[in-house]
RNA sequence: GCGCGAUUAGCUCAGUUGGUAGAGCAGUCCAUUUACACUGGAAAGGUCGGGGGUUCAAGUCCCUCAUCGCGCACCA
């Protein structure tokens, strides 16, 4: 028996030492793997993005991944586990402003463009270096010849190239429409990246001519010159659509016109409203609907345009109650109300969001395309159909295996919800848009009027166009652009690379339901347009890792916990097993340290039920054929092998939370408290004591006990790698010194 | 407003097609040169959120209410 039997188990001496071994024997790599293996089994890992250190959620990822993709590789599949990291553009970009301003002062109109990106580069990098190191330290078997980086020179060829296919499709455009303003974070948002915050208000019912209108925004009522109201509301049907009213307004008379349109709410209010096209979705679409002209109100820092007459360069966030006062001057009041409502802010910068009517370039969800090639039930090559509508397919016919009812219902409420995508980011880290203008710059718009461009000349591909004075757009991409690659530009994608052809779609995904939307559906819309094909056949939502008390780890309540400390205290194998029991995948974790802790024990209760075995079967030569079983031990052995039936078809079903507590509760007590226990009195306890066993009754609990350490050692090790490793390859049995990470699953 | 999820032991959570309520942690009592104190043994602890229904049988299926959490949408 090794000598380090003689002392408890030490993670920290053994686990760096054990991922080094595993690294170097190749085996990450399904090149390399040994055995002949035809299944594939693939999986590419949710990259995290490069701003700063991972948290307990990416080590519970980590994890659950890892876990998946030994036991795959043990049952005999061609596993491939792809690494990567995103640049996340905006929340990268973010960080390193933020620290820029706050140790030097400058803002990033200071270093300009070049500067700045070099900046962004500098800290992705070495935030890069110690996110992998942390990947490294919790044990994931991913093969590292394949790492990917969102902004790496292949992913980037993948980015332009779909950007390009999108738009000769006809399903990227540019337009101007309204989009979601951060007047803090200076860019665009997505739909996606909003968090609507409850506001309590006053609502103002204003005299505007003969109407009585409701607003809790008169600060963006100057312009308003259209009063709409629903064409069946009697109340109003004195008044025609397109009639003129002359009225008194805010800075003087007005002429308004009426119009009909059935979105109005009868309901609401007075069921009259006037509109203000340019900050207000609902009013841009009517706007449309009647072709109406659009008057910027408020610039893009959150300040009143000339429009505002007296009221020119104040801050929207302070220019109500000066208006609300001149109002009430003018006795164009009708009375105030107590009004609750939820207004959206930026989830980044916390900014309320001003609608704004920009020039962007957006994805067409709904626009009909002809599909060249699909693989996916109901959706024919050559036929038309629509990206929503993959999205859809996808999902409904089960090529993407969501099994999780809850969260597929709310996939499909989304898709049901969704508007073209927004995907220009006014930022300047991230993957620039492939459009040139020929033209000496962009047309800076300050008032973004539309229709005031300067004509130009556009060109669109992957490469900038030959000849002088093109420029290339400013704007960079939504990350979610390249994120929703990720499953095929990590393969190789624009090539039709061996590895794209033998492992797309890939085998299972498991991200946060927080990205269910922002990245899930995607994926599923690129991969379906770009191959035809799903990016993955099964999708396990998995939930947060919260504090204990249940609240989230955040910043501002300084509660966060470093995954490495957790691992130095416990070791990576504690955190796992730590972080995979109690909890069925798709809900919520509360992380308690003291559960840590026993497993921390768990580790060093295998490592003594091996040194106790190792001791008292000295004598016996393992024989794995062994048949010889006394009666008693037959009954443990198939109470034992329906065990390892019944947990491999819950690995099969990623029920990983099951397994890992049934392996626990086995292995500690079954095997240790009652099997070992009892192999006390058959063996005996050398040198001290004789045991009371005959001859066969020794032998067949010798191999019962090294039989069954061996099935522990290989069905705990997706859970605790390193110390069943760290077991195997000193155990005598392993004469031929094989991996325990290729050896076969028991069953 | 629409939808989803949760509610089970003091705490954190499991509970597969309906068939006698489970684990871990904490707590209680006992043991002490034991493979392991990072230990062992024993016991205790639950009208499964409330109410109603289906069924021979409901934690599980249906209805309803309550509380908490989340998602989507949004009314000017």
């Amino acid at each position: 028996m090794h000598d380090k039997f003689l002392k408890p188990y030490n993670p920290t001496d053994t686990e760096d030492k054990i991922y080094k071994l595993w690294e170097e024997s190749g085996f990450f790599n399904l090149d390399n793997l040994p055995g002949k293996r035809s299944e594939t089994f693939t999986v590419v890992l949710p990259p995290p993005n490069v701003t700063g250190i991972l948290h307990l959620g990416h080590a519970y990822e980590d994890s659950l991944q890892d876990a998946v993709i030994r036991f795959q590789r043990m049952r005999g599949k061609r596993v491939l586990w792809i690494p990567g990291t995103d640049s996340a553009a905006i929340a990268t970009q973010a960080r390193v402003e933020k620290n820029i301003q706050k140790d030097e002062g400058k803002s990033r109109h200071d270093l300009g463009r070049d500067e700045l990106v070099k900046r962004v580069r500098t800290f992705a990098k070495e935030s890069e270096n110690t996110i992998l190191g942390q990947v490294r330290k919790m044990g994931a078997s991913l093969d590292w010849s394949r790492y990917a980086y969102t902004l790496d020179e292949t992913r980037t060829l993948a980015v332009t190239t779909a950007f390009v296919n999108m738009y000769n499709s006809g399903l990227i455009y540019q337009g101007d429409r309204i989009v979601n303003w951060d007047p803090k974070g200076q860019t665009t948002i997505s739909d996606d990246e909003i968090a609507y915050k409850e506001e309590k208000t006053k609502f103002y019912y204003l005299k505007y001519g003969p109407f009585t209108i409701g607003t809790a925004r008169p600060e963006t009522k100057f312009g308003d010159k259209h009063v709409v109201m629903h064409p069946d509301d009697e109340r109003y049907s004195e008044y025609k659509h397109g009639q003129k009213i002359e009225l008194e307004w805010i800075n003087g008379p007005l002429t308004a016109t009426v119009i009909k349109d059935s979105a109005i709410d009868m309901g609401f209010g007075t069921g009259v409203m006037t509109i203000t096209p340019w900050h207000s979705a609902v009013d841009f679409d009517i706007a449309e609907r009647h072709k109406l002209d659009k008057v910027q109100i408020i610039d893009k820092y959150g300040k009143l345009l000339e429009i505002a007459g007296e009221f020119y360069g104040i801050k929207i966030t302070e220019a109500r109650q000066k208006i609300v006062e001149k109002l009430r001057a003018k006795g164009l009041i009708v009375k105030e109300e107590e009004y609750t409502h939820n207004i959206a802010t930026a989830e980044r910068t916390g900014a309320t969001i001003e609608p704004q009517i920009m020039k962007q370039w957006w994805i067409a969800v709904n626009k009909p395309f002809i599909i060249p090639y699909s693989e996916i039930p109901g959706i024919e090559s050559g036929t038309e159909t629509t990206l929503k509508e993959i999205m859809r397919k996808a999902v409904s016919s089960e090529q993407v295996n969501m099994p999780q009812e809850g969260f597929r219902n709310a996939y499909f409420h989304w898709i049901e919800n969704l508007h073209d995508w927004c995907i220009s980011r006014q930022i300047w880290f991230g993957h620039r848009i492939p459009v040139w203008y020929k033209r000496k710059s962009k047309v800076e718009s300050e008032k973004l009027k539309v229709g005031n461009e300067e004509k130009t000349k556009m060109y669109v591909g992957i490469e900038a166009p030959k000849g002088e004075g093109w420029v290339q757009e400013e704007d960079v991409l939504d990350t979610w652009f390249s994120s929703g690659l990720w499953t095929f530009s990590t393969m190789g994608w624009p090539d039709i690379t061996k590895d794209l052809k033998t492992f797309h779609p890939t085998s299972f995904m498991s991200p946060a339901y927080e990205i269910l939307n922002l990245w899930v559906s995607r994926m599923i819309m690129m991969s379906g347009f770009h191959l035809g094909q799903v990016p993955f056949r099964t999708v396990m939502i998995h939930g947060l890792v919260r504090a204990k008390d249940g609240q989230k780890f955040s910043k501002s309540l300084n509660n966060g916990i470093d995954p490495i400390d957790i691992i130095n205290k416990y070791g990576a194998d504690a955190l796992r097993m730590g972080l995979l029991t109690g909890t069925a995948i798709g809900s919520d974790i509360s992380f308690d340290e003291n559960k840590i802790k026993g497993y921390k024990n768990f580790a060093n209760k295998l490592w003594n039920i091996t040194r106790f075995i190792l001791s008292s079967t000295e004598t016996y030569k393992y024989d794995p054929g062994f048949s010889k079983w006394t009666e008693a031990d037959k009954k443990l052995v198939a109470e034992r092998d329906a065990l390892i039936t019944e947990i491999t078809r819950e690995m099969e079903e990623y029920k990983l939370y099951l397994v890992a507590e049934k392996l626990y509760h086995y292995t500690w007590h079954t095997f240790a408290d009652k099997i070992v226990e009892e192999s006390k009195t058959i063996l005996g306890t050398p040198p001290v004591n004789e045991g009371k066993g005959t001859d066969s009754e020794k032998s067949s609990r010798a191999q019962l006990l090294i039989h069954t350490l061996h099935i522990i050692l290989k069905t705990l090790h997706p859970f605790i790698p390193f110390v069943t490793e760290e077991i195997w390859l000193t155990l005598p049995h392993n004469t031929e010194q094989n991996l325990l990470m290729v050896e076969n699953w028991p069953a």
